[in-house]
DNA sequence: AGGTGGACCCGAACGC
DNA sequence: TGCGTTCGGGTCCACC
């Protein structure tokens, strides 16, 4: 769940903490973390690394280290870091690895459901593992209507599907997704290829948008994400649809309708985004049930 | 080849 | 009350 927003935001916390500092001892309890390779293999290349910048492409937490090498975290559903002086934090039955620096504070990293990754890479390696998966970054100014009008191009699949896909844009999920269709007017179902360039344009925004409100409220707290400092994001307050079914749109009223898109739980209002325009709708349901003034013209 | 659905996880919510 | 079942969500992978 943790998308870009609240990778942002992790990333904006720990920076300070973490560039300079070296990784005097790492501990990694769940195989799982770093499959295919062994955890103690793993901590011990870990160890000695002195962090030369924490950066950020889609969802991916980039740690790079002055020896070139890079620690790839993907934090999936339920991961989260916190940073907090050595000893300090309390007991964690779903805490899976835990760094200490040579400040004498700790990093410890928590997933319950167990899906986040830790991958290191080799110097050579990052840049190609990044572009295989991801496509631009929304908040870059190389981020336009014309890149995403690109990547939308000729695909059928729903424009919801085509935005989870990261290789279209990088960082959004479920949440985003519904927030930026809702703020671009643009129904989810809608094929991707379908949307005009106005829509297009809207879409972009919209993106962009949800994606800086969220960060400037540190993202969105539902269950397990939260800051490195054990703080709640503050953007759940403010979700126009997400998990809003049956209230009112913050635009025109109507209910919010929850239906499935892209294999996800979806919500949109069904008013503000329409999958017909308007005028084919009229014509559709005059053609089920003739209205007395179409009767009369078809007659 | 692009699109879709299942697998991976586990806690919470739900149903009887 | 208690137990079994369903759900969700990011990404990868198999399959159509």
């Amino acid at each position: 769940m943790p998308e870009l927003p609240e990778v942002e935001t992790i990333r904006l916390a720990l920076e300070p903490h973490l560039v300079g500092r070296r990784f005097e001892d790492v501990e990694i309890r769940d195989p799982r973390l770093v499959r295919p390779f062994e955890p103690t293999a793993v901590a011990a290349e870990l160890e000695g690394e002195r962090v030369a910048a924490l950066d950020r492409r889609g969802k991916y937490l980039i740690v790079r280290f002055e020896s070139g090498r890079v620690l790839l975290i993907h934090l999936r559903m339920t991961g989260s870091l916190r940073h907090a002086a050595a000893g300090s934090l309390a007991d964690d039955p779903h805490r899976r690895a835990v760094v200490k620096l040579d400040d004498g504070s700790d990093v410890a990293y928590r997933d319950v459901r167990r899906f986040g990754t830790w991958h290191l890479l080799e110097p050579e390696e990052v840049d190609e593992y990044l572009a295989q998966r991801l496509g631009r970054e929304p908040l870059d100014r190389t981020f336009t209507a014309r890149r995403l009008a690109e990547r939308l191009d000729r695909r059928r699949a729903p424009v919801k599907a085509a935005l989870l896909d990261q290789r279209t844009v990088a960082g959004l999920g479920n949440i985003y997704v519904d927030e930026a269709l809702w703020r671009a007017e643009v129904h989810p179902l809608r094929p991707a290829a379908s949307l005009d360039a106005d829509e297009i344009a809207r879409l972009t925004k919209g993106i962009r948008d949800a994606l800086r409100t969220a960060i400037a409220r540190q993202g969105s707290s539902l269950r397990d994400y939260s800051t490195p400092d054990g703080r709640r994001g503050r953007m759940q307050e403010r979700f126009r649809v997400y998990g809003r079914e049956g209230e009112p749109c913050a635009r025109c009223g109507t209910p919010i309708d929850k239906i499935r898109a892209g294999g996800r739980g979806t919500w949109y209002c069904p008013n503000c985004q329409r999958l017909q325009p308007r005028s084919a709708q009229a014509a559709r349901r005059s053609a089920k049930r003739p209205s007395r003034s179409s009767r009369h013209s078809s007659a």
